[in-house]
DNA sequence: GAGGCACTTGCGACCCGTTCGCAAGTGCGC
DNA sequence: GCGCACTTGCGAACGGGTCGCAAGTGCCTC
């Protein structure tokens, strides 16, 4: 459990309402965050937040290494405060349910890329995607099969 | 090793020769390419191939799994010519260099998804951050620690 | 407790990858 | 070869994210 705010303070940043809101905002949401969501949120207590406030909070906090920063899907970038025990995300395909498993399930990348390999890992970003245990029964109900893309004609 | 043209008309997809090339680009590389170098390579045999469509097919090739897209750092993606046996990437956060391992290295984790949290997994994303062997006898060589972000003053 | 410097913020314009709508172009079944 | 329906090129638009700059404000100093 780490202090934003002392780290901040530590590092020679100033403490500011801004940044103190958002860091609560992450600590609070208790789940991933666009840069975009955050900005709503802290909006509804300091409505005159600017969108690149947020953006440079968010890189700073990363920078820190008090926030993480996950691709969960397409090109949005995701934020959540940054968990003690390494995790990975599987996100449902079909409802945007978002799960966790731990790092130790990578051991074997760990050890391969490590040592077999030589090479200095200092982050993997895992993600997983599929259907949950509702959708993929829900699916089962249904159609056996279907494409989002049909062939022309 | 799959045939686009093949698998394009047994689809009921046309054959062009925007789309040719445009595979013929990706197979040929032999490493992946953004949307944009696939574009500036297609352009060097026909130099009218407009953006859109390089966009349109790269989504064409995915949705029909000949072509796979990664996500390799930040917000862009990557394409590569779908490989048989299902790899991920590791990226030297250095000099850019890209290395591959084994999916067989994930067992731990698709069984933990598949059969403790009943996830149907459809895809699974990693991408390993750090550093390769040259960069990191380099870095040894360097400073111990160089960090990009430096507090104000 | 006030003063002032340097870091932060808000603002607005801007960038750049990607998407969209539409009319012209062209595979390919007949 | 014809012609329809799929594709393409084009240009505008979109959206997340960034940048430069002037105004604002933490916090160190006295």
């Amino acid at each position: 459990m780490h202090h934003a705010r002392a780290t901040l303070r530590e590092q020679g940043y100033r403490l500011t309402p801004q940044r103190n809101l958002i860091w609560e905002v992450l600590r609070g949401a208790g789940r991933h965050l666009t840069a975009e969501e955050v900005a709503v949120e802290v909006r509804r207590t300091l409505p005159d937040v600017n969108v690149s406030t947020v953006y440079r909070t968010l890189e700073l906090l990363v920078s820190l290494d008090l926030v993480i920063e996950t691709h969960l899907e397409g090109s949005r970038c995701y934020y959540e405060v940054s968990p003690e025990p390494t995790h990975h995300h599987f996100v449902c395909t079909q409802c945007g349910a978002v799960g966790h498993f731990s790092d130790e399930l990578l051991a074997p990348v760990h050890e391969e890329l490590g040592e077999r390999q030589a090479f200095a890992v200092s982050q993997i970003q895992v993600t997983a995607f599929g259907l949950c245990r509702e959708c993929r029964a829900a699916a089962e109900v249904a159609a056996p099969t279907s494409q989002g893309d049909q062939p022309p004609a």
